[in-house]
RNA sequence: GGGGGAAUUCCCGAGCGGCCAAAGGGGGCAGACUGUAAAUCUGUUGUCACUGACUUCGGUGGUUCGAAUCCACCUUCCCCCA
């Protein structure tokens, strides 16, 4: 892609660019240009509403920049406080390091290795005597950091913040100045933080980072951003299987959104499908994100396998646990995860929920007596094996 | 620093000495209907050896035959005054 291309599809894409104009000077200056991302050390576990983010930034490294992405190991100990209502709870240092790791083996599906560059913000902020912070903190104002939706919605409902939090925004701020980013890029929930940046590097004397943000994924509720924590997201490590059922899953009204955001696809591609047959749509985007994180020839199997779970069939590889002979059903639940508990279980068997080898279970107290293989489902797409010995 | 209020099951929120595993709503899960969608309707939503037992109502100790409910202290949060 050329940089007028990559800059159109920035601009098409982008739910805001602050400045367009210093975007596009920066672009075709021909400089190598340090992109900013920040990570979120807290949530290690990527997401297509991640890869919203990430497939831009690929086109930016293919135009040879360089993208850094920020482990915010020391902000971790605040935890990030955007659109949350309470004041969140402190990740070790251990934790952080480990996660970065897993955050980074994630990442590189999308990005290029040799271009992305993982940072830890403890490198300078760690270093920071309380000089520097008060320093740090007199460049900007209550009044200012209030405008932060959600502190303003805490303070207003009496909510408390704590003061360490009001830092977050001015400590991820620094960030940049301390990496001299060109530009910073996140979802729309960052904002605020990547204003702050630009901000604090013109005091700083440096020339201020371009801001691009990008719009949030909404879940497969339909309601929520995607996010792991809500269990509404689909993940970019997930089995081939699972990513082609739930992209099957996507609400019908946010299918066009899905296949913008997500997918390379061209508009008059899947623009009339969704009208026309949402079905075919779903598939075709199914096929296509499958495609994309596992490859072409990972399609046909997952395509198979729910299209015989949908015709009430059971799929091939299902995970299998061992027991001995005389279990009982509920245990078999419980045990294999289908159920967090027996209770539960049992509440499911009474309620109609499970099945023994296609028929419905009626008996809560229902034992798997004779050696041998069951398939037991919950729901409607969930199995697993008892291996009964 | 002084005074007043609050803490309930995943969330919000009732309960204010036995009828409380705790109303109602939200969310979750399952069933029906469907397209493994949405909407709608139904059931369910502490654990276990489940017609019974056990553990829960910020923490600790107490009063009582009996406490989520009363008392004391502690912790945290909010409000008002300074």
């Amino acid at each position: 892609m050329t940089v007028n291309e990559v800059y159109d599809v920035i601009m098409r894409d982008a739910l805001n660019v602050i400045s367009p104009e210093g975007l596009k000077e920066k672009l075709e200056s021909g400089r190598k240009l340090i992109i900013k991302m920040g990570a979120d050390p807290s949530r290690p576990d990527l997401h297509l509403g991640h890869s919203v983010v990430l497939r831009k930034l690929r086109m930016l490294q293919d135009l040879g920049h360089e993208i850094v992405f920020v482990i915010g190991d020391f902000t971790a100990m605040i935890g990030d406080p955007s659109g949350r209502s309470k004041t969140r709870v402190p990740l070790t240092f251990e934790q952080t390091r480990a996660n970065a790791i897993s955050y980074y083996e994630q990442v590189v599906k999308i990005l290029d290795k040799d271009k992305t560059r993982i940072v830890y913000n403890s490198e300078w902020l760690a270093k920071m005597n309380f000089e520097d912070v008060l320093s740090l903190a007199g460049k900007y104002t209550l009044a200012r950091i209030l405008e932060r939706d959600d502190f303003a919605k805490r303070f207003n409902d009496n909510r408390p913040i704590g003061m360490h939090e009001l830092f977050y925004p001015l400590m991820q701020g620094y960030d940049s100045v301390a990496l001299h980013a060109d530009i910073e890029v996140g979802g729309n929930d960052q904002t605020f933080n990547l204003l702050v940046g630009r901000d604090l590097q013109k005091d700083y004397g440096q020339a201020s980072q371009e801001v691009i943000t990008f719009p949030l994924l909404p879940g497969l509720d339909g309601v929520e951003k995607m996010s792991k924590s809500l269990d509404n997201y689909i993940g970019i490590d997930e089995p081939a299987d699972i990513m082609y059922e739930k992209c099957m899953k996507v609400p019908d009204n946010l299918l066009l959104t899905y296949f913008n955001l997500t997918t390379d696809l061209r508009e008059s591609v899947y623009k009339e499908l969704c009208e026309k047959d949402i079905r075919a749509a779903h598939v075709l985007y199914a096929e296509t994100v499958v495609a994309l994180y596992h490859g072409a020839e990972a399609v046909p199997a997952a395509a198979q396998r729910y299209a015989s779970v949908a015709l009430g069939g059971v799929p091939e590889n299902v995970a299998s646990v061992e027991f001995p002979a005389g279990v009982r059903v509920v245990e078999v639940l419980s045990r294999s995860g289908l159920a967090p508990s027996n209770s539960e279980a049992r509440r499911l068997i009474l309620g109609g929920g499970v099945k023994l080898d296609g028929n419905q279970v009626s008996d809560p107290n229902a034992v798997l007596a004779e050696p041998g293989e069951y398939v037991i489902s919950k729901g409607k797409n969930k199995f697993i094996k008892a291996v009964v010995k």
